[in-house]
DNA sequence: GTAATAAGTTAGACTAATCTAACAAAATTT
DNA sequence: AAATTTTGTTAGATTAGTCTAACTTATTAC
């Protein structure tokens, strides 16, 4: 059995690889907010548990075991989103602190009535993929909505920052998942999109913010 | 802010005091599984922060910040397990261990949420009641199945052990809260008791059993 | 290609929570 | 009331997870 510490670095290991491809104990220190010695050390224990795959100055690998057992993690703490969204009529943008708490609990029970209760969910409230019995997950391929072109029409799939600012931020423009967004116009200078959907026929938003929005062409 | 294991203290002081009046160190070592002298050093942290009264060889209290916050604290194991049983349809025998863990949580909203769609019970699956938002608690004045008499009718309102051995034991009597009982005979070498309710014309019920069972007269 | 910067490691210290061994106080038994 | 047992405390060690300071290796800039 991992530790509650244990569980937070394979997962932050499974989350930084997914978005950016390669780890290293810099970025892995920054994401726990955990100093680089620290890190150093937890690799090294981790390294002699078969999680991950630890040698001096290379890049940190989960292994495939590490990968499993990240995977399930985050399979609980997706799970655990959608149920407190779908069952429990939270918002969107207080679910993530929440769900990082029981993502650490241990009963296979409980977990497996969440998912059955939801009727086997395949994503969370924020679009991202709920990792199988496996811990495996595949990612749809989405586009970000600053990719898109002027005169297409998108599906709002998912949001990469799950930050309770951001998502009162799409809150207060009525945005949310399976939105139909029609690309009204893009600013050179800054790279700001100016849509429109819904009731909302001008919503401009920021390189930043549609850096963030993930979308599907229909 | 107090620690997961400063949680568990506060909550074994308050139910021993609950169940037996005076709590030591021996008990509370006991129902724990800790050991007497890491005991001892805990109620001496416990005590400079005020939330626990202590002093060399006299028996233990908690201060009446103690047991407000102890009593928040079995406030969201009771809910919890009201949760776990009313909307999630575990069974009672399931619901005293993942409710262990997830009474550590630190989110006012998701319990507020959970007082809401369970309609703000006032007693746990097993009837013990909830301690309101002040921590504060009131036991009705509850009866022992083993202290009542031939020919009395009454009715099942709260199990003492909430142990998952004893409650599957129940389960397999078709025993549950609410059940009226007719006590039929009283054995006198061994005080177990042979009772009649809904199908059952004569179960026999050992005293460790019926001193388990809180009867309400009607 | 050397100097400067960033990334990573080693060494050693600290805290929380635990333990065992040894001793001290209180309660119980005889 | 003395002996024994139970209860409680003190002292010192251990482990997990963290830190800072100092050093090393790798990368980047000039």
């Amino acid at each position: 059995m991992n530790s509650l510490t244990e569980e937070n670095y394979l997962k932050a290991l499974f989350n930084i690889a997914n978005e950016t491809g390669e780890v290293n104990v810099a970025e892995l220190s920054k994401r726990l907010e955990i100093k680089m010695p620290t890190v150093t050390s937890m690799m090294k224990k981790l390294s002699k548990k078969k999680l991950v795959h630890y040698e001096s100055y290379k890049p940190l690998q989960l292994t495939d075991k590490g990968k499993k057992e990240a995977g399930l993690i985050i399979r609980k703490h997706r799970l655990t989103e959608m149920f407190l969204v779908d069952k429990m009529k939270l918002g969107w943008e207080d679910v993530h602190d929440i769900a990082e708490q029981i993502e650490h609990i241990q009963s296979p029970v409980f977990f497996e009535k969440m998912d059955e209760l939801l009727d086997y969910p395949k994503v969370d409230p924020h679009g991202s993929p709920i990792p199988d019995k496996n811990g495996k997950v595949v990612w749809k391929e989405y586009n970000k909505l600053s990719d898109c072109k002027v005169g297409e029409t998108v599906k709002l799939a998912a949001v990469i920052n799950t930050s309770s600012g951001f998502l009162k931020f799409l809150n207060t423009r009525e945005m949310r998942l399976g939105l139909k967004i029609k690309i009204k116009s893009i600013e050179e200078f800054d790279k700001s999109i100016t849509v429109s959907y819904g009731k909302h026929q001008a919503e401009a938003l920021s390189n930043i913010v549609c850096e963030r929005l993930l979308v599907e062409k229909e």
